[in-house]
This record gives C-alpha cells, sequence and structure tokens, in this order.
RNA sequence: GCGGGCGUCGCCAAGUGGUUAAGGCAGCGGCUUGUGGCGCCGCUAUUCGGGGGUUCGAAUCCCCUCGCUCGCCCCA
C-alpha cells in the first residue's frame, strides 16, 4: 500500500461497496426494468436522464446539510476546473433541477420517471450498497390529494405486479412549514423536560433535527415517547383534510395502509403526504420504496414554486425480495464444427442464422465432436447443425435434434436422425423444424 | 465512524498442531484419430487472503493488516 498504484502483488477487485452483476442476475434485473418501463408507460409518464456528476451545490441546498446523505455520505471531489461535483446520492434534486434548468415547470405538470445508479459513501450491508440503484417517479405542478394517491399506486401496483409479497405501506402527514414549525417547538419543549432521559443520539438531535427523534431505534426513548405530542394533533384544518382525502383515496382503490406517525423527513421543503413501502423479508433494510410530497424544493432550487410528490425504489433490495435466480433461455440452434475449411463455414453460417433471427449458439472450442455434442446438450439447445471436413467440402451440414424431447414430430427428422442438407438450404429448413 | 461473524482451487467444501492439503461441480485431455445426455481414466492449490510471531513442526495457536459479511447510524 502507500503507493496509489499499489503493488503489482495487490489483487484487483471493485471498490468497496461497488457491486457487479452477472448474467443470470441481470436477467432479473432486466424483468424488473421492462415491467417499470410498462408501468410508467401507461400511466403517461415520461422517462428523464440526468447526470450523474452534478454540482455539490445541488444537493447541499436539495436535500440539506443537515442531513446524513449529505454530511457523511456523498462521494465529492473537484474536477480539474476546481468546481466541486458530487455524484448524485438520490434523483429528486437532479430532476427538478432539470425541470427548471428547461424550463419544463412553466409548461403545465409533469410527470417523470427515471432509474439508475445512486452513490452513498456507507458501510455496505444487506440491501446497501455505495453504489445503488433506484428506479423513480416525480410528479411535478399537481397540488392535489389525488396526484399523491397516484403516485402510490403506481409504486404499489408496481410491486404488486412483480410478485413482491408481505408489502406494508406505511403513511404520514408532515403538514405544511408552518405546522411543523409549530410543531416543532411544542416537541422540543416537551423533549427539553426530558432531556435527561433521552439517549446520547437524541439528546444531540434535539438541536440538529428534532423529528428525527421520533424515529430513535432506542427502547428507552421510543418508551419515553409514548406520551409525545402528536404532529397529528397540531395540524391545521386544511392539513388534517387533506391527509383525511389521501387516505379515503387510498381505501378507495383498496391499497391497504397503516398509519405510521414516527415517519419522518427532517427538512422544510417537505410537505403533507410522507410514505414508505416496507417489507419484513428485507433485514434491516425494510423499505424497498420511500417517498412523498415535497411542494418546496423548486422553489428552493431557484425555479418556480411548484408542487411536486415522487417516490424511489431500491432495486438491489427489490431484487432481494424477488430471490430468483434468472434462467438463460437455451439456444434454438447449436453450430458443432471441426475442421480448418469447416470452422469457417460454420462461423458465416452462424451469422446467416442469427440474421435469420435465430437464437444460434457457435462451438469455438475445436474438441472432438463427441465433446462438442456433450456441450450442446448440456446447452438445452434444440438443433444441432454439423460441420465437419466432409460436410465442407460438399458444401452440406448436416442437422440432428439435441436432447430428448420428441418435439420434432411431423418433422420429418427423427431423434438420432442426421438429416444432410445443402449449405443454401439451412437456414430455411432448421426455420421450418424449429417451427414445427 | 463503531460493533459481531467469516476468509482453504473459478464455485461449493473437508481438514482445528505432525509425513505428499479430502471430495463434489465446472474446465481440459483420453477411452471413441468425426457424433451426444451416462460411465470410466488422467490433469488442474509446493499451498490454506497478506505479513509477522510461537513451535522440532501450523491451514490449524497468537498479533497485526486487508477483504467479505451482518448489525448500529442513516436511508431506497
Amino acid at each position: 500500500m502507500g503507493s496509489v498504484l499499489g503493488t503489482a502483488l495487490e489483487r484487483l477487485q471493485a471498490l468497496r461497496g461497488m457491486a457487479d452483476l452477472l448474467p443470470p442476475q441481470t436477467m432479473v434485473w432486466q424483468q424488473v426494468e421492462a415491467r417499470a418501463r410498462q408501468h410508467f408507460q401507461r400511466a403517461g409518464v415520461g422517462e428523464i436522464r440526468t447526470p450523474l456528476l452534478e454540482a455539490t451545490a445541488l444537493f447541499a441546498r436539495g436535500i440539506g446539510e443537515a442531513t446524513d446523505v449529505v454530511g457523511k455520505e456523498m462521494y465529492s471531489f473537484q474536477d480539474r476546473g476546481l468546481r466541486s461535483c458530487t455524484m448524485r446520492p438520490e434523483g429528486t434534486a437532479s430532476v427538478v433541477r432539470a425541470a427548471i434548468q428547461h424550463g419544463l415547470l412553466s409548461q403545465g405538470p409533469q410527470r417523470l420517471w427515471y432509474m439508475g445508479p445512486m452513490f452513498r459513501y456507507e458501510r455496505p450491508q444487506a440491501g446497501r450498497q455505495r453504489q445503488f440503484h433506484q428506479i423513480g417517479l416525480e410528479l411535478l405542478g399537481v397540488a392535489d390529494e389525488r396526484s399523491d394517491v397516484d403516485a402510490i399506486a403506481m409504486a404499489w401496483d408496481l410491486l404488486a405486479d412483480l410478485g413482491v409479497r408481505g408489502l406494508q405501506l406505511q403513511i404520514n402527514t408532515l403538514g405544511t412549514p408552518e405546522d411543523r414549525r409549530c410543531y416543532r417547538e411544542q416537541l422540543v419543549g416537551w423533549l427539553e423536560q426530558r432531556a435527561h432521559e433521552l439517549d446520547p443520539d437524541s439528546r444531540h438531535r434535539l438541536t440538529t433535527n428534532p423529528l428525527r427523534i421520533l424515529d430513535s431505534k432506542s427502547k428507552a426513548t421510543q418508551q419515553l415517547l409514548l406520551g409525545v405530542p402528536q404532529l397529528l394533533g397540531t395540524l391545521g384544518k386544511g392539513s388534517r383534510e387533506r391527509f383525511d382525502r389521501v387516505c379515503q383515496l387510498l381505501r378507495a382503490l383498496d391499497i391497504p395502509f397503516v398509519l405510521q406517525p414516527r415517519l419522518v423527513r427532517g427538512l422544510d421543503y417537505y410537505t403533507h403526504t410522507a410514505f414508505e413501502i416496507t417489507c419484513d423479508q428485507l433485514g434491516a433494510q425494510a423499505t424497498v420504496c420511500g417517498g412523498g410530497r415535497y411542494d418546496g424544493l423548486a422553489a428552493m432550487l431557484g425555479g418556480p414554486p411548484t408542487a411536486g410528490m415522487g417516490w424511489a425504489m431500491g432495486v438491489e433490495r427489490l431484487v432481494l425480495l424477488l430471490g430468483q435466480q434468472g434462467n438463460p433461455s437455451p439456444p434454438q440452434v447449436v453450430v458443432l464444427n471441426r475442421g480448418d475449411t469447416a470452422q469457417v463455414g460454420a462461423i458465416v453460417l452462424t451469422r446467416q442464422l442469427r440474421q435469420a433471427n435465430l437464437h444460434v449458439e457457435l462451438d469455438l472450442s475445436g474438441a472432438a465432436f463427441a465433446r462438442q455434442f456433450k456441450r450442446a446438450d448440456r446447452t438445452g439447445g434444440r438443433l444441432a447443425v454439423i460441420i465437419g471436413e466432409q460436410e465442407a467440402q460438399a458444401g452440406v451440414v448436416k442437422l440432428k435434434w439435441l436432447h430428448q424431447t420428441p418435439q420434432q414430430q411431423g418433422s420429418g427428422l427423427a431423434m438420432g436422425e442426421e438429416w444432410t442438407v445443402p449449405v443454401t438450404e439451412v437456414a430455411g429448413t432448421v426455420g421450418r423444424l424449429l417451427n414445427g
């Protein structure tokens, strides 16, 4: 160690918290992504792609300096122009920034979704990586509580459609900034009288972020909090009614939920609805999807005051819940070949068959035919195309069914039997055989 | 940043102080100099994450270090 280059003996590997996704797994990801696209498309949500790298100031202002995410978890560095840059730790700030920058907010309501990697410098654990992926939705420019429920329903339905079981929707309201200022005063007053009973973490938050104390994991603190004044109790009439309507709409949609008064967001631009979708099968990181309303964010980033509602899902956590391995589809055709001339013919033919839209694997081993057949069988492929030197010289190939399943009835080619076919007719013959 | 667990071949894994470090899968070669799912034979870790120490002797004990993993904090 010591040198930035490291020593020659050091084993090169991915950085801590940066995971490689390998082939069987990536299929599950593709399924998740495809399903998400489908859900967004049918809901009239357009995809937005923003840079992974942003000015540090965006997150400092958009997420808040007081948060852990900004305070100690960002991947920040200076670029060659001495600008402070940050790998995005979340998506919302970038989306709102882009919407402001391109004048989208003066063009009526925007329905946007995104998908991609986010970066937070944390100790990795189950369901948590330093580079992780989110699928997110942002609805901008609609303040109506129906948009809250529209957004939540999209998350709920996507998860259900993916086959995730054991989900719980937890919901709370933060009211308006005025509601919260008022509550905050009340809360701090109540807690200060009991400061000596608080755990050290919570006592610290009393000045930095008192609302978060409600979410403390300390048993003693939770015990103490049993009698704490509730935000719901201090909400103004408008906020109260708004929240009631959100709940009514959820009931109308048959989406079950539980009120979670401890679910809080500490920053001023968060308003009204906050929610999380959790799953008991995830270990310590139970939240698959989290989101809420952020009517104050656009203005905070220098744009026109604009209502906002959104959520993000953790794709790693989602895939964890799906628990599938992904089954690669077997090839339709495997091309076995041996000998100099045959190898050339085989690669030419393979390309032709692929251009005819067939799934074709070419054996590149040069091994004995016996071994090539064994390997071909193991791929689960259906039809073998065999080219040896004799066939290559004669301008033909041989066709033979692989493995036992006799779907070849009526094809005129029985199991174990070989057909000799001129090279020029292979594509047509193979197509006919495979389609019955 | 702080705690717990773990680290033997590409993967799974036996071995817990004593001559050459089991086995399985995968890979490669052969039985079959051009025809299959099975079988059989052979090959594939001078070395147990790395470094130091104890000992006549260490993968096995001790220390340090790196990495993985789970949890705290926080979040998706």
